[in-house]
DNA sequence: TGGGTGACCATAG
DNA sequence: ACTATGGCCACCC
């Protein structure tokens, strides 16, 4: 009964295995947990991150295109950026450089 | 049961 | 750069 868990929990163990200094897209973690879920549900999932008693990293999560989309949901605006270039990665105007250096694929590296 | 929503993705123009 | 559209699927009325 307590198993209903979700999927909510998955996405925020595969977040957490991101490294400092890394980042992932939401479609790598749908398509790692399984291609029958949608990128839209771990945006949704990333929705609940901040009320996980366990910190959730949501900063190294960014969409497709690299850009800080989440950003909105943070404490303030500025944080996700803040964090992100405290662990070296570096943001202008939204979206980070560099982002296919930085990325980080579940599917490749939990899976090598 | 059904409609609306969403921190997305891909494609088209 | 932009909007529009379709798909995706868990969640909440």
């Amino acid at each position: 009964m307590e198993k209903h868990n979700d999927f909510f929990q998955l996405v925020f163990q595969v977040v957490r295995l991101i490294p400092k200094g890394r980042v992932t897209n939401y479609g790598a973690i749908a398509k790692y947990l399984g291609a029958a879920r949608s990128s839209r549900m771990v945006g949704w999932a990333m929705n609940a991150a901040h009320a996980q008693k366990k910190k959730v990293p949501a900063h190294r999560v960014v969409n497709r295109n690299g850009e800080l989309t989440g950003k909105h949901h943070f404490e303030t605006p500025f944080l996700m950026q803040e964090l992100l270039e405290k662990e070296g990665v570096k943001v202008v105007k939204d979206k980070i450089k560099n982002f296919d250096k930085h990325f980080w694929d579940p599917l490749k590296e939990l899976e090598m």
